[in-house]
DNA sequence: TAGATTGTTAATCGATTAACAATC
DNA sequence: TAGATTGTTAATCGATTAACAATC
């Protein structure tokens, strides 16, 4: 764990693996396997899609249907999903609500998740508010902040309470997650914070990298970096563009930095 | 281009890589070169701490420093620099000051990147009045949404508009960077008028996949997903404390779904 | 000069992908 | 049986990392 996502790591962030050799085991109850940091990433997105499907009865679904629906490739789906076990069936495909079954059981979310968030400012409020949470047996416990002007106050069901009673607060509701929704310079105390009250995994939205004892785990969600990211690509293709205009002295009109380069190609960009 | 982040990734999330091959040539002017995505994710990560040494006033950063403030091994901070130029002196490090002009020459943050926002709930209000966009090139230059009862609602110094207006928005403001905030359903419709409008970077909150042409970049911040994957490790560590409290017939007491696992080692997670 | 630190090489590792035998 | 599609293998590719010569 300890690892910073984001996007792009990935993190996407950031993307560290490491520690676990994989054994390949085949898939048997409920016990866990060493699933590939790249394949445990996609499987949501699976479940979204596997999930989209039932609701349209959908009974079965390929690899070549589940990737189109995913954006990936097919033997990709096909090599991830073989992680989980033999779930498919040869000429037919996939059952959707058995692979959303198995999917789900995986990842943990057959279990409820109490989660905490700290600090209830611009984005605490989105968060606390957010019903996609619900959804998917994540269930906001707390809300906590650090500004004594805002405990008290009554926000999706709920009352603010101080930061300093936090570990009350983890211990009570069993908190096993904690989001991170403060400015940056608070962001390590608060994850210092939700270590000291037991919660060992942490959602941080704060543009600060925090740092945590390797059985804790963090991912990161940066929107300044994600933005960084797409400037990159972004001026990448103003300079293609000009490039590609001298080259054949021609004129792109209205939209200049927009265009297709014949020697520095688009790549896509990174993410996980 | 055309990924879907991440967390996984940024995904990580997501994460894939492809088309152009490195050429490995060295800085020069502000020509384009063959970043890898992985290092792109993390320039950032870099520049944010560079400016944080630039603030206490330290003048030369070595790469074991960097690193540690950044979360990241030495040697990939100097191979990272290095697809950038050699900037750095052998003895000494690298000159803080200087190492952020060229980050931020790299990364395209010496010129402003307007952006505009679809979708005005929750969510889109927080990034309305987020003022962490301003401080790194990324100006706020249109707020829009579908829903004809938020059209002409002030908001950060801003009067959202309607999305039909979407076209005419991004061609007087030269909106480069558009940010998806609406609910699933609408992120592919939404998706489709930005690229129809000339916008070829685009951020994605929305719960959904979206498709875009190849020529541009998605990147993808998923709450769920990201949730989703620290349920999966923090499950591990489950099973992990149940495998351990057999195998020593030991009680963990008030937290039993935290401890560690002789059998099944705890890993990294993913990002990108 | 001696010490420090970069920039680069090469080994290693993890992830992706095409291909195809297995089999429904 | 014929067609379809999985599960797995093996090749390839990109990213990470240790090590060290270059050099300030």
């Amino acid at each position: 764990m300890s690892d910073q996502t984001p996007a792009a790591g990935r993190f996407s962030g950031d993307s560290a693996a490491g520690g676990e050799r994989s054994t390949g085991a085949p898939a048997n109850g409920s016990e866990p396997r060493n699933i590939p940091d790249a394949t445990v990433a996609r499987l949501p997105v699976y479940l979204r899609c596997l999930v989209d499907m039932a609701e349209t009865k959908t009974v079965t679904a390929s690899s070549e249907r589940l990737a189109e629906m995913a954006g990936v490739n097919a033997a990709k789906v096909r090599k991830d999903l073989s992680y989980l076990g033999s779930y498919g069936t040869r000429g037919v495909g996939y059952e959707v609500d058995n692979l959303i079954v198995q999917i789900s059981r995986i990842l943990g979310l057959t279990q409820d998740w109490p989660v905490v968030i700290v600090g209830i400012g611009n984005l605490g409020h989105a968060l606390a508010n957010y019903k996609g949470f619900a959804a998917r047996g994540f269930r906001v416990a707390a809300l906590v902040d650090a500004d004594g002007s805002k405990v008290g106050e009554a926000l999706g069901g709920l009352v603010v309470r101080h930061l300093d009673e936090l570990p009350q607060i983890a211990a009570d509701e069993h908190v096993a997650i904690g989001i991170i929704a403060t400015p940056a310079p608070a962001a390590q105390d608060v994850a210092d914070r939700l270590v000291a009250s037991g919660v060992s995994s942490i959602l941080n939205f704060a543009p600060a990298i925090v740092t945590v004892p390797p059985s804790v785990s963090v991912r990161k969600v940066d929107l300044s970096i994600e933005l960084q990211i797409l400037s990159y690509h972004q001026q990448r293709r103003g300079f293609a563009a000009i490039a590609d205009a001298a080259a054949h002295s021609g004129s792109y009109g209205a939209v200049p930095e927009v265009a297709s380069a014949s020697q520095v190609d688009v790549s896509r960009a990174a993410d996980a």
